[in-house]
DNA sequence: GTCTGAAATTTGGTATACCAAAACAGGTTG
DNA sequence: CAACCTGTTTTGGTATACCAAATTTCAGAC
């Protein structure tokens, strides 16, 4: 038996799954055959039946009746559904964190915001990223809503791929940082208003990348035909 | 193999439990020993660790290692960060469906709002609060936001048992059916600021009532100390 | 070259066995 | 009486086998 912090093997593996889906080593639309993917782990089908019904239920995976499981293949409407949801609970984390976050908690964010302004220039993209997805993911916490928290984190995980390949294509970090800051200054000032507002304007510009970043992959499949080939 | 729309063991498994969980005939606390209730039920244990599984993330079915699960106790602060949530994703249905609703989801809206003032005094309660259900669920779905719709179902699902209380309780029907006609009254005028408005009136009240059942819950487990026993 | 039917392959779901770790219970000792 | 130790039981996770259904492939006929 392994202790509740120490990961199975299932989730090691959809972990590692998850890594190669958000970083494109798995392209959208290709298969995941149990077996096969099970025999090159060295691992038996019920922790990759287990890792894939994981990554299923985060929107990565999608299941299909009596054929390989595939990649998901985001297209816009889902995308922008999911950005549509996602906005509606940062606003709610925000307006929550301006009551309910201690002062460890917005000095844990405000030191989120220096270091993506110190490292701005030297840092790898997926890096600062990573540090952009813990700035969000701080303000949930902050909240003190864990169902909250939660489920931002899953649709954070679902819009991750898209938001990434936004981040990379538009270089656009001293904004980002500076609309983090006006975000921050909300918090620090308990001004739920003024946190909406900057979470909005914020989220704004995300859904245009995003929406950009879409259209864009839309256009490559249409005229490649099938670029990452059918499954199977 | 069965196809998609037929279910598998392990969600007729998922559905069963859920039911008696909801119905109260597995009360919170209660063990669900995957090996008993498998051969209970004569199916082996895969199903059964699937079904347990999908409750979990339901939150219906509260994991711990080691241990059997058992049904989940809900605490205040679980039940209110629920609350919380659900109203933020139906302000954002009610928002979304005066944009996206059809006629016929409107239509349709109305006909369960119709239904419930028929037949207020002849259902049974949970009937009642069924045809409640519904007409929040056929909000979401008018969004025509499926990631929402899927979000709020969950977070519905999770409150349910607390709801269905709160609902028995209560026997306020009469009111619910007016705070409905109101927001389906928004619906139809196309007037986001009404809907929202009718929601945020329509939910208070229903916090009001979650709050109080669970007080009333808690109460009676502090004074009876472990009214439905360990488990094990 | 196309179509059809049969065979082969792939697939998800389920059953069962095994293992190691954690929890529990009972007895002994201080 | 409390603490500790040991043996037993319970438990979740994983491996493997099997089955039935769906899909794909291939061969033969037209």
């Amino acid at each position: 038996m392994i202790r509740m912090a120490e990961p199975t093997l299932a989730e090691h593996i959809a972990n590692e799954l998850r890594r190669d889906i958000l970083r494109g080593k798995l392209a959208p639309g290709e298969s995941i055959k149990e077996r096969d993917n099970a025999a090159e782990m060295g691992v038996s089908r019920t922790p990759m039946r287990e890792a894939i019904r994981i990554l299923a239920k985060e929107g990565l995976i999608q299941l299909r009746p009596s054929r390989s499981p595939i990649v998901a293949r985001p297209n816009f409407k889902n995308v922008e559904d999911h950005a549509q949801v996602l906005i509606a609970l940062e606003k709610l984390s925000a307006e929550l964190a301006v009551k309910n976050a201690s002062d460890e908690d917005i000095s844990h964010i405000a030191g989120i915001v220096d270091h993506m302004s110190e490292h701005f220039d030297t840092s790898d993209p997926l890096d600062m990223f990573e540090i952009d997805m813990s700035f969000h993911t701080a303000i949930a916490d902050a909240s003190k809503n864990k169902a909250l928290a939660e489920t931002h984190r899953t649709f954070l995980q679902r819009l991750w791929r898209a938001r990434y390949l936004a981040a990379s294509q538009r270089r656009n970090r001293q904004r980002v940082v500076n609309e983090h800051t006006l975000i921050l200054n909300a918090l620090r000032g308990r001004d739920a208003k003024a946190a909406r507002a900057a979470i909005d304007n914020h989220l704004w510009h995300l859904a245009e990348d995003i929406r950009e970043v879409i259209e864009k992959e839309s256009a490559a499949n249409n005229s490649a035909g099938t670029p990452t080939g059918d499954p199977q």
